[in-house]
RNA sequence: GGGCGAGUGGUGUAAUUGGUAAACACGCUAGUCUUAGGAACUAGUGGCGCAAGCCGUGGAGGUUCAAGUCCUCUCUCGCCCACCA
C-alpha cells in the first residue's frame, strides 16, 4: 500500500486525531450515548445493517461504507428528536468457520469469539454509533432457541416437511443445498459442479407464500432491480392445465401451458426423462429396454451436470400417443431432454410456436401445424413451410374459427376462457419459487429441533425443552453419507421420544446458514427476552425496520427468506406487520484501486486499521461518503482521500477565527450560503446523496474561511458536519465551552428569509447561445431586462445589423434572442 | 435469450429535473512563505486557436428559443437471472 503518512500536513500537530478519537470514543461508553431508550414516548426509528459473518480475516475499508451510511442516518435522526434503534450483531454460522475449524483443528466456537472480537473493535475504532448493549450471535444458543422455535412453529402448521426428492448436492461440501445456493449450476461457495442427489431432508413450504410475496412487493420502498429481482425469481405464471389421457392404457395426466394461444397448433408430447410415468408408459412396449437406457443416459448426464442446455436436445419416441386432446387428432409422446420434471406437470404439449420445441421437432422430423403468421407476407410463407421459427405479439391467429384474426396478444385471456369454457382445461398458476430446502449435513448450524421416533414418527422437540444445543464434536469433517458429523455422537443422538417416552433418535442435519438471519432484526428490539422471541409492546414501538442497508447480493436469498419468515410469523401474530422493511438501499462496492474486487488473492486490500491510524476516522468516513454516490460501485483511491483530511483540518482551523465578540457578525452572503447549505444537508442526507452533502460542507468552509466567521455559525456548521466526522466536531464543541455532547444537539433550521437571495443570474442567449450574464433584483419584468441586455457590448456585438425576430424571456433565468 | 442499470475533463464525479455543462475534490502548472517541502497559502487548469471565436456530456438523427436531461435508432460496458413451455 502507499504511504497515506507522507500526505499529513504540518498542521496535524494541532489536530491530532489520534489523540481526539479515542479519548472521545472512552467518554461517550462511559456516558452511555449510544444506548437506545427503552422509553416509548419518542417516534421511533429503526436503522439496521445488514449484519456480517465475522470471518477471521477482519474488515477491509470496503465494508463499512454502508456501516458509516447508517451511521451518518441514525445520528442525524437522534439530532431530530426520535429514539433511534441502531444496533449490530454477528450472522455466526456457516462453512468458512467450520472449515477452517477442520483445517486448524480448532474449535470453532471458539474461533468465532477471537473473529467477533476482531470485528468489533474494528467497527468501534471507526465510531460506529451501535447500542452494544443489544449484541446478537445467531450461534448463541439463547438466540438460536428462537431461531428453532420458529422451525417447530413452521412444523406445526405443515410448513416443514421431509422430502426424499433428489436435491442439488455439492460434492466437495458435502452438503445439499438449496436452489438460491447456486450460481450457473456450481456451489456457490466453493463453485464445484452440483449433483442431483436423492436424499432425506427438510424442506420448507415457502411456496405457499410465493403470491403474498410476489403482491407485496409493490409496496417496499425498495430498489427497483431488487423488487424486479425478486419478481422473476418468483417467477409468477398465469395459463392452463390441459387435461389429457394416454391412448390405449389407464393413465390420465395434465400438461401446463402458459401461453396457449397456439394451443391448436400442437403436434407432439414431451415429457421429463425423469418422470415416474415414463415406466408406465414403456412398460411391454417393444422399445421398452431402448427407451429405458436413453432415459438412463440423459439422467446420468444431468445428474453429473455434463448436461449442456444450449447444444444437448435428445429425444426418444415413447409409442404411446396422447389421445385426440382437441379433436384434432392423437399427439405422439415423446421423451425430451429439454422437459424440467419440477416445472409444471413435468410433461409438455409442443408446437412450432414455441422455439426449443421447433428445433426439436426438425430434428427428430416430426410434423409441424402453424398457426400464428406474421402480417409480412415474405415471411408468412416461410412460416408456413416452417423454415423459420415465429412467435410475435403481433402475429396473426389463424385459428380456432372463432379467434381467427386477433393477435397473439390480444387473443390470449379469450383463448384460456374457451379452453376452459369447452372443459379442456383448468386455469393454472405455476410459480419458478421452489420450496426451500433447509437441511444441510454439516455441524456448524443450528440443530433442527426434531426427534424421531420408533412409534410415534416425526416428533417437535417440545418448546420447554429449546434450545436444542449444539454439541461439542472432537471431529467436524462431514461425513459425505448424507449425514451431519452430529450422527455420530450417540450420547446425543439417542434421545427419548418427548410424546411416549420410549427410544428415540435426534434429527442430525443442521439449518442452513440463512436460518438465523431469517428473523435477527426482531431480536434487536428485545434481545434478552428468555420468555418470548419478542415482547409484543417493543414489536409493536420498534417494528418495522425503517431503513435497511446491505449489498445487492442478498436480493434473493436472504430478503426472500426473511419477508417469507416475517409474514409467517405475522400469521402466527408474533409480528404485527405484514412487510419486515420498508426502505431498503443498496450500498455500491467499493474496489482496490486496481479496480478488482479487494481480496488478499490481489493483493489490493487497504485495512481501515491503518487508515484510522494514519488520517483518523473521520477522515475515514468523511472520504467514503464523498467518494461517489452511495449505491455506485467505485474504487478506492488513498490519494483522494487527502481532499478529506484537508476539509477536516479546515475545519479544525477555523476555530482560531472564532471570537467571543459581540454576537454574530453581519454577512449576508455568507447567511445565504449557511441557510442554503443547511437545507441541502437536511434533504441529502434523507436521499442518500452522502457526496453531495459533503461537497455542500466543503463550499460552506471556503466560504467561512472568508469572512469573520460568528460563533453561533461555527456551531451551526459543527451540527451539520457532527454525523459524519463525530469525533472532530465533539471535541471542537468542547473547546468552543459546551458541555453537553454536540450529538443530543438539535439539528438546525435553516431560516427560508436568508436562502433567498435579492439578486438573480440572468443569461442572455442569442440564437441559443450564451453571449452574456449579469445580475438583476429578483423579480425584474422583461422590458428592464431586455433594456440591459441590448445595452451590453458583448450582446450588440451580435445583434448589429439584425432584426429580432423572437424573443423568449424566463423570468429570472434567461432572456433568448432569436435573430434573422 | 430475459431483466435492471450506466456511458460527462488527466481522475472521482456535480448539474436547481429542459435554462451559462464540468460545482466539490484529486492531480497538474506557476507563484508566495520556508533551511527544506512530499506542508500551507495565492492564482490558473475541458479541447483547438496568438486572438476573435469555434467545438465539447458514447454515436446518428429529431423535438425546442434552449437538450447531459425529452423522443427514435444505434454502439459499448457492468450486474442479476437463465431449458420455467
Amino acid at each position: 500500500m502507499k504511504s497515506v503518512k507522507k500526505n499529513i500536513p504540518a498542521v496535524a500537530k494541532n489536530y491530532d486525531h489520534q489523540k481526539i478519537e479515542p479519548k472521545w470514543r472512552k467518554i461517550w461508553d462511559k456516558t452511555s450515548l449510544n444506548k437506545t431508550s427503552d422509553k416509548t414516548d419518542k417516534p421511533k426509528f429503526f436503522i439496521l445493517d445488514m449484519f456480517p459473518y465475522p470471518s477471521g480475516q477482519g474488515l477491509h475499508v470496503g465494508h463499512p461504507r454502508g456501516y458509516i451510511a447508517t451511521d451518518v442516518y441514525s445520528r442525524y435522526k437522534k439530532m431530530h428528536g426520535f429514539n433511534v434503534l441502531h444496533p449490530m450483531g454477528w450472522d455466526a454460522f456457516g462453512l468458512p468457520a467450520e472449515n477452517y475449524a477442520i483445517k486448524n483443528k480448532t474449535n470453532p466456537v471458539a474461533q468465532t469469539v477471537i473473529n467477533v472480537k476482531r470485528y468489533k473493535e474494528q467497527m468501534e475504532m471507526i465510531g460506529l454509533n451501535y447500542d452494544w448493549n443489544r449484541e446478537i450471535n445467531t450461534t448463541d444458543p439463547a438466540y438460536y432457541k428462537w431461531t428453532q422455535w420458529i422451525f417447530v412453529q413452521l412444523l406445526k402448521k405443515g410448513l416443514a416437511y421431509e422430502s426424499f426428492a433428489p436435491i442439488n448436492w455439492c460434492p466437495s461440501c458435502k452438503t445439499g443445498l438449496a436452489n438460491e445456493d447456486l450460481e450457473n449450476g456450481k456451489c456457490e461457495r466453493c463453485g464445484s459442479v452440483i449433483e442431483k442427489k436423492p436424499m432425506r431432508q427438510w424442506v420448507l413450504k415457502i411456496t405457499d407464500y410465493a403470491d403474498r410475496l410476489l403482491k407485496d412487493i409493490d409496496d417496499l420502498n425498495w430498489p427497483e432491480s431488487i423488487k424486479e429481482s425478486q419478481r422473476n425469481w418468483i417467477g409468477r405464471s398465469e395459463g392452463v392445465n390441459f387435461k389429457q389421457e394416454v391412448k390405449d392404457l389407464e393413465i390420465k395426466f395434465e400438461v401446463y401451458d402458459s401461453i396457449p394461444q397456439t394451443f391448436l397448433a400442437q403436434t407432439f408430447t414431451v415429457i421429463a426423462p425423469e418422470h415416474p410415468m415414463v415406466k408406465d408408459l414403456v412398460r411391454g412396449t417393444p422399445q421398452e429396454k431402448t427407451v429405458l437406457d436413453f432415459v438412463e443416459m440423459i439422467v446420468d448426464k444431468k445428474r453429473k451436470n455434463k448436461f449442456d442446455v444450449e447444444n444437448d436436445l435428445e429425444g426418444i419416441f415413447t409409442g404411446r400417443y396422447v389421445k385426440n386432446p382437441f379433436g384434432t387428432g392423437d399427439l405422439p409422446i415423446w421423451i425430451a431432454s429439454y422437459v424440467l420434471v419440477d416445472y409444471g406437470t413435468g410433461i409438455v404439449n409442443c408446437s412450432a410456436h414455441d422455439e426449443r420445441d421447433f428445433n426439436f421437432a426438425k430434428k427428430y422430423n416430426i410434423p409441424f401445424k402453424t398457426v400464428l403468421l406474421p402480417k409480412d407476407d415474405d415471411l408468412a410463407q416461410k412460416v408456413k413451410r416452417n423454415e423459420v421459427f415465429y412467435r410475435q405479439p403481433d402475429g396473426i391467429l389463424q385459428s380456432p374459427e372463432e379467434f381467427k384474426g386477433l393477435t397473439w396478444s390480444e387473443s390470449r385471456q379469450k383463448i384460456i376462457d374457451y379452453i376452459v369454457n369447452k372443459g379442456l382445461g383448468e386455469r393454472k398458476v405455476n410459480y419458478k419459487l421452489r420450496d426451500w430446502v433447509f437441511s444441510r449435513q454439516r455441524y456448524w448450524g443450528e440443530p433442527i429441533p426434531v426427534v424421531h421416533c420408533e412409534r410415534c414418527g416425526v416428533v417437535p422437540v417440545p418448546e420447554k425443552e429449546l434450545p436444542v444445543v449444539l454439541p461439542k464434536v472432537k471431529f467436524y469433517e462431514p461425513t459425505g453419507t448424507g449425514e451431519s458429523p452430529l450422527a455420530n455422537i450417540e450420547k446425543w443422538v439417542n434421545t427419548k421420544c418427548p410424546k411416549c417416552k420410549g427410544k428415540a433418535k435426534r434429527e442430525t442435519n443442521t439449518m442452513p446458514q440463512w436460518a438465523g438471519s431469517s428473523w435477527y432484526y426482531l431480536r434487536y428490539m428485545d434481545s434478552k427476552n428468555s420468555k418470548a422471541l419478542v415482547d409484543s409492546k417493543k414489536e409493536k414501538y420498534w417494528a418495522p425496520v425503517d431503513l435497511y442497508v446491505g449489498g445487492t447480493e442478498h436480493a434473493t436469498r436472504h430478503l426472500i427468506y426473511a419477508r417469507f419468515w416475517h409474514k409467517f410469523l405475522y400469521d402466527t401474530g408474533v409480528v404485527s406487520t405484514k412487510e419486515p422493511f420498508m426502505r431498503l438501499k443498496n450500498q455500491g462496492m467499493i474496489l482496490g484501486s486496481d479496480n478488482r474486487k479487494m481480496s488478499k488473492r490481489w493483493g489490493n486490500v487497504v485495512n481501515p486499521d491503518d487508515v484510522v491510524k494514519n488520517v483518523g476516522a473521520d477522515t475515514l468516513r468523511v472520504y467514503e461518503m464523498f467518494m461517489g454516490p452511495f449505491e455506485q460501485e467505485i474504487s478506492w483511491s488513498t490519494d483522494n482521500m487527502v481532499g478529506s483530511r484537508r476539509f477536516l483540518e479546515r475545519v479544525w482551523k477555523l476555530q482560531e477565527k472564532i471570537s467571543d465578540g459581540n454576537g454574530p457578525v453581519e454577512n449576508k452572503e455568507f447567511e445565504m450560503i449557511l441557510h442554503r447549505t443547511i437545507k441541502k444537508v437536511t434533504e441529502d442526507i434523507l436521499g442518500f446523496n452522502f457526496n453531495t452533502v459533503i461537497s455542500a460542507l466543503m463550499i460552506l468552509i471556503n466560504a467561512a474561511e472568508k469572512v469573520e466567521l460568528s460563533r453561533d455559525n461555527y456551531e451551526i456548521i459543527l451540527k451539520l458536519l457532527a454525523p459524519f466526522a463525530p469525533h472532530i466536531t465533539e471535541e471542537i464543541w468542547a473547546n468552543l465551552g459546551n458541555k453537553k455532547s454536540i450529538h443530543i444537539q438539535t439539528w438546525p433550521d435553516f431560516d427560508a428569509k436568508k436562502i433567498v437571495s435579492e439578486n438573480v443570474t440572468v443569461v442572455v442567449q442569442i440564437n441559443g447561445k450564451p453571449r452574456a450574464n449579469f445580475e438583476v433584483a429578483v423579480g425584474t419584468a422583461q422590458a428592464e431586462v431586455e433594456k440591459i441586455a441590448y445595452a451590453l457590448p458583448e450582446v450588440a456585438k451580435w445583434m448589429a445589423g439584425k432584426q429580432i425576430k423572437k424573443v423568449m424571456f424566463i423570468k429570472e433565468k434567461i432572456l433568448s434572442v432569436i435573430t434573422d
